[in-house]
DNA sequence: CCTCCACTAGATTGATCGCTCTAGCGAGTA
DNA sequence: TACTCGCTAGAGCGATCAATCTAGTGGAGG
């Protein structure tokens, strides 16, 4: 079989990120990946949270895909920034409200439990935020203003998720998407 | 002793607000509540799923009431929006980024695996936006651009939260601060 | 062939989970 | 005093938790 470990990372990304970290047991996850029980603790000697951080590093490599792959091929950035949050709100109704965004609700959880785990999430916030900045600062806007942008898309995002998650409606993305094009817009504009 | 019921539901919110529900255990609760243990079936025999929607509801009504205590006595809807934030961040880090919102870990958690709490969050969400809005309203906006406003602060805010509690930094609070009052000051200004 | 080792496989551990159970306390009524 | 009843008090339930343990498998190197 190729790639236990892999699909033990996967399948603990996408199940952390449907019900949390805590929520989540390691036996689920070797009953989802079909993967033998010691597995992981040979994989992972470092036990569950070992495991979580790396399926919280792994997700957020996987997301941060995702500002070349919707901002690149766009005409202009607010054409791009408007593309995102509909893919994003898309995605969300698509399944059910299930799938917001990868690290958020452990991001929330283990900051106050494990430094470990905090730091890989606080890892791929910025790494975001460091693959949205060149798209920003192409179009125009100096550093400052382009992290300024990017860290308050990502704000808006994952808040409008948490509201989105819990009243299962799309709403608050489609008004955290108009206010970041018009932050946009008026950075552009000045 | 006075309050055994209100002590357990005060307790439970707190420690669902810092580590998150399914983190949280009932026997964990009566310890820093002081209360017996049997006493947490009696006030609550829906179990551990009815003290927590209790506990969100609780903590929902309680910061319901910033909205009156910031908005009402601000000069101008703009400071008030600024004042707004400015506490959360304040609060944030005085806490040691702890305590940010008291449902948005719990919403996240949950929505995907108990319709009952998910409900509770969702009408805790409403009940924000519901008492924010008289506030943008009382401005001159209209009741459409109120509630857009309102829901993209909320979001920006819980986001904002997110970011900050993961990364230890207040700068996506002061940020998604700063986007909200333009957006507000473009709408006035409308 | 044999050895070696990465890996699979799952039984088992002690601790902890949410929850149920019975017992009894103490204030109120008669 | 006698009885009720809201609540306290915690022992104990079966289930499940993360983690450890030993045993065994299969392919590569010599």
């Amino acid at each position: 079989m190729a790639g236990t470990r892999e699909r033990i990372i996967e399948t603990s990304a996408e199940l952390f990120r449907r019900q949390g970290y805590a929520a989540t047991g390691v036996k689920q996850i070797v009953t989802a990946a079909q993967a033998p029980f010691g597995s992981i603790y040979h994989h992972f000697p470092g036990g569950k949270e070992q495991l979580g951080a790396e399926a919280v590093r792994t997700s957020g490599a996987l997301y941060e895909l995702l500002m070349p792959a919707i901002f690149d091929p766009a005409p202009d950035l607010v054409s791009a920034v408007r593309a995102f949050f509909a893919g994003a709100a898309e995605h969300l109704r698509e399944t059910g409200y299930e799938d917001a965004c990868p690290i958020a609700t452990v991001a929330l959880e283990v900051s106050s439990r494990s430094e470990t785990m905090r730091l890989a999430c606080a890892d791929v916030f910025e790494s975001w935020i460091a693959a949205g900045v060149p798209r920003f600062t192409a179009a125009g806007l100096d550093d400052h203003q382009a992290r300024e942008l990017v860290v308050g898309m990502i704000s808006a995002l994952e808040g409008a998720f948490v509201l989105a998650r819990a009243t299962r409606s799309i709403e608050a993305l489609h008004i955290a998407g108009e206010q970041t094009v018009a932050a946009v817009e008026r950075a552009l504009n000045a």
